[in-house]
RNA sequence: GCCGAAGUGGCGGAAUGGUAGACGCGGCAGUCUCAAAAACUGUUGGGAGGCAACUCCCGUGUCGGUUCGACUCCGACCUUCGGCACCA
């Protein structure tokens, strides 16, 4: 045995052979049964840390089990490579955006390869390059000429002092500018947005997906969808033209307790509501809040703030009057941007009322005939009091008989409201997809013919931190003629957020050449929906829930014939390192490219699934790697020393059947269930029995060479290097990688004997070794007759026998 | 505050109603060596008794419950980690 385990050499030795000899190049193929396994492509920061790992080993050998099963599998690798930190190293650096990230992505491809995945890099999408762009640009016009791309205003974070727009990643320290300090407040910019909410009720439905209940959540709550009434109160004695302020409220049995009613200081109304003796005061409060940053805004448990408009409004249904405030906690953006205010019944209102000392009427109580001073907001169901002719029933039937009054007198309707709002996906950046509209003078809004496409991104644009779009200051980029009257015309300089690109990646990749289409239709029919989807969970609701609008929306315009993207969703959890999240400014960021030069990227791989379940995570361990490369190395020299027969011993020769078929059993299963460390440790167990049987030499030279290549076959999705070496090594044909997944005898899988373990009372007294075909009735015998059961049993009274095949049995006596 | 996940040896974890601690790390003892490292072998939850084979008690965040039997199911609480946060 002179060899010895040496993976720089051999990892680099396989992945050439690998790559000339094509192995991993995927085909579409009418008899195999595809099987399109994704993991969540990188963004192009730089240098793939141990946690890119974490999320693309296990999907690896997962794809690879798949792949060995017989699976036509589809496991592509690309690049999200548009963003804001192209931009930041561009201004701190001098470098510009392209050549930053082409240099990270070079980098982070070699790293990748690195690892020995069967990623067919003919399919590599980099989403920042013209020709994956142009088609990002190609399916906003889609969406503008199916109407679900808009024009309309929305606020950006706006730096006072700068002047300028300021990225979310620019605001700083709870709302202050990166900068200059100053707090940033909002500024309403026109933008585009895409009519994501027209699907909130389809997005809402995840019956068709196998996903983890959690994200499932988390999108349910983001769409936020409440049932409830949208009530209108007459306006009378005001200077307003409007006769009328609709609210959205979920709770319109509690009607007669309005004392008051409250707008957002942004509502169109409050100029108009405002009176002369109330008007210093109003705009003082609106502009103050004007100053608010967005977390003061929403920061929950703040003090309550308002201002009184000096009008009045009418309560229909009871005639009254109540007064007009003005307060920041009802949002503009939801709803109608109008609330009434039920202080009795709603925390917020309670607080409201307290404040600025307005009534509280009670109008639910917690039953019947009881009606007490609140010292808090009550907000669980009760019977109707104070409510007209309503009083007397229960809050539930109350809803239905004021929602019907209010249709029958036009005053109100049932409603519904969500809190989704249109996905705004105009950005003031430079290194993203340039919004392919053109806007002139005489034409308005023209989108750019699809003959023009791409749209592209001009290389010497300056890119200051101005905070506004760049593109506003390249002059050959936005002085352009119109498509239409060929007249002078500006082009949009806001370019798309980079949430566009990661919304189809997944469809590239089955034509990722094709130059006519974003895809060729016939392969995406072929691969997708993607079967399984993996990576973090901190994309609950941003890119998942994009891509799956993006899907529904292509389905109706008939470019696509599915309705979900992602059939199965897998989250791992998160690798931490001395205590915490990994991250460059903790200084706690392992490099897997360390471990691979010193140890191999096998040892790696099976380290990171080792560490504990995928979906939880885990520490690294510097002292835990060297246990899986101790492993691995023991493997090596079980194959290489070679095994020389003795004697062939039956029973010896039958319980390594055994072991054989219930390890491929257990791996097996195991592997299906993403349960890798379990598997690793079956492996662990198997090799350490095959180490007694190599020093025993006590069955027989065929049987050896099975188990071992039993082994091998296991190990290829976890330690694909070292797999295929020792595969060679004992003389098979290449590659380790074209074999099918070992089957499993489930008759040798199974136990001949089982030990049956004898509690009495419940307490653990004995064990007995029987045959697993044992009778119910003889092990109920044979147990009772045992010296040991007899001296906890004699003399009581034997009140029951639980037997429990193949488990327990126990004996309860008094 | 609300929603979600999780609490098991010195450590990472295994066992989802039936022998708690698989597998690995670390520790201890040994083999090899002038020595050390590496490698290999044995051992390793805590406590008590015994020369010993072994025997008994305790033990899965806390307190209760269901059950012949609970890490596992139910109820209350504590802690940690994620996510959302005035959505009327």
């Amino acid at each position: 045995m002179a060899r010895r385990y040496n993976p720089q050499q051999i990892e680099k030795k396989w992945q050439e052979r690998w790559s000339a000899s094509r192995l991993y190049r995927v085909k579409e193929d009418a008899k195999q049964q595809k099987f399109y396994a994704l993991t969540m492509f990188p963004y192009t920061s730089g240098d793939l840390h141990i946690g890119h790992w974490y999320a693309m080993a296990p999907s690896d050998i997962y794809a690879r089990f798949k792949r060995m099963q017989g699976y036509n599998v589809l496991h592509p690798m690309g690049f999200d490579a548009f963003g804001l930190p192209a931009e930041n190293a561009a201004i701190s650096h001098g470098i510009h955006p392209h050549e930053w990230t082409m240099r990270n992505v070079e980098n982070m491809r070699r790293q990748l390869k690195s690892m020995g995945a069967i990623y067919d890099w003919n399919r590599e999408v980099i989403s920042c390059l013209p020709e994956y762009y142009k088609w990002t640009q190609w399916f906003f016009l889609k969406f503008y000429h199916a109407g679900l791309a808009y024009r309309g205003k929305a606020p950006v974070n706006w730096c006072p002092k700068c002047q300028t727009v300021l990225a979310n990643e620019q605001v700083v320290a709870e709302g202050f500018c990166e900068r200059c300090g100053t707090a940033v407040t909002k500024k309403d910019l026109e933008q585009w947005f895409f009519k994501i909410t027209k699907y909130a009720d389809e997005l809402l439905d995840h019956s068709k997906i196998d996903w983890p209940e959690p994200i499932k959540v988390m999108q349910k709550r983001w769409i936020g969808k409440s049932e409830g009434a949208e009530i209108s109160f007459a306006l009378e004695h005001t200077a307003s033209e409007q006769k009328e302020i609709k609210v959205f409220t979920t709770r319109p049995d509690t009607i007669f307790g309005v004392t008051f009613l409250l707008l957002a200081p942004e509502h169109p109304l409050v100029p108009q509501l405002t009176t002369p003796e109330h008007r210093v005061e109003v705009e003082k409060y609106v502009n103050w809040c004007q100053r608010q940053a967005e977390y003061m805004r929403t920061a929950m448990d703040r003090e309550k703030t308002g201002a009184f408009s000096g009008s009045y409004i009418i309560n229909r249904l009871n005639g009254e009057e109540v007064p007009i405030w003005i307060t920041d906690y009802v949002l503009p953006s939801y709803g109608t941007g109008a609330v009434m205010g039920v202080p009795a019944h709603d925390e917020r209102d309670f607080d409201f009322a307290r404040k600025f000392h307005l009534p509280i009427r009670p109008v639910i109580a917690p039953q019947e005939g009881i009606d007490n001073e609140l010292c808090q907001a009550y907000t669980d169901p009760g019977v109707m009091i104070n409510s007209g002719q309503f009083t007397g029933l229960s809050n539930e039937q109350g809803y239905e008989a004021i929602c019907n009054l209010l249709e029958e007198r036009g005053w109100g309707k049932h409603a519904v409201t969500y809190r989704l709002r249109d996905w705004l996906i105009s950005r003031q950046r430079y290194w993203g997809a340039p919004i392919p509209i053109i806007y002139c003078d005489k034409c308005g809004i023209v989108p750019v013919p699809e003959k023009d496409l791409p749209v592209l991104l001009p290389p010497d644009a300056e890119f200051k931190p101005t905070g506004e779009s760049p593109l506003k200051y390249c002059p050959e980029f936005v002085n352009t003629t119109c498509p239409r009257c060929s007249g002078p015309a500006r082009r949009e300089t806001d370019t798309m957020d980079t949430f566009m690109c990661s919304s189809w990646y997944f469809l590239r990749y089955t034509s990722p050449k094709i130059d006519d289409a974003p895809f060729d239709a016939e392969k995406v029919k072929c691969w997708l929906p993607v079967d399984l989807y993996t990576g973090g969970a901190e994309h609950a609701v941003m890119h998942l829930f994009y891509a799956r609008f993006f899907i529904k929306a292509l389905r109706d315009m008939g470019l696509v014939d599915f309705d979900e993207p992602f059939a199965r969703l897998f989250n791992q959890g998160t690798i931490v390192y001395s205590g915490g999240k990994m991250s460059k400014s903790k200084g706690n960021v392992i490099a897997p490219d360390e471990y691979v030069s010193k140890l191999g990227a096998d040892a790696v791989r099976a380290y990171l699934t080792f560490i504990g379940p995928w979906e939880s995570g885990g520490e690294w361990s510097d002292r835990g790697i060297i246990g899986i490369s101790r492993w691995l190395n023991r493997i090596w020299n079980l194959v290489n020393t070679g095994y020389v027969s003795q004697t062939v011993e039956a029973d010896a020769e039958k319980e390594l059947r055994h072991i054989i078929h219930r390890t491929i059993k257990r791996v097996s299963g195991d592997l299906e269930n993403f349960r890798f460390n379990t598997m690793l440790a079956r492996l662990m167990e198997f090799t350490n029995y095959l180490s007694k049987v190599q020093e025993a030499r006590n069955i027989s030279q065929e049987l050896w060479q099975e188990a071992i290549a039993r082994l091998l076959l296991l190990l290829a999705p976890t330690a694909p290097h070292i797999s295929e070496e020792l595969w060679a090594t004992i003389g098979r044909s290449y590659s380790i990688h074209n074999q099918l997944w070992p089957k499993f005898d489930e008759q040798l899988a199974t136990e001949e004997e089982i030990t049956l373990a004898i509690q009495i009372n419940g307490k653990l007294r004995d064990k007995v070794l029987v045959p697993a075909s044992i009778s119910e009735e003889e092990a109920k015998k044979m147990t009772l007759e045992r010296q040991r059961v007899k001296g906890y049993t004699e003399g009581k009274n034997l009140l029951k026998l639980i037997y429990i095949p193949k488990r327990v049995i126990n004996i309860v006596v008094k």
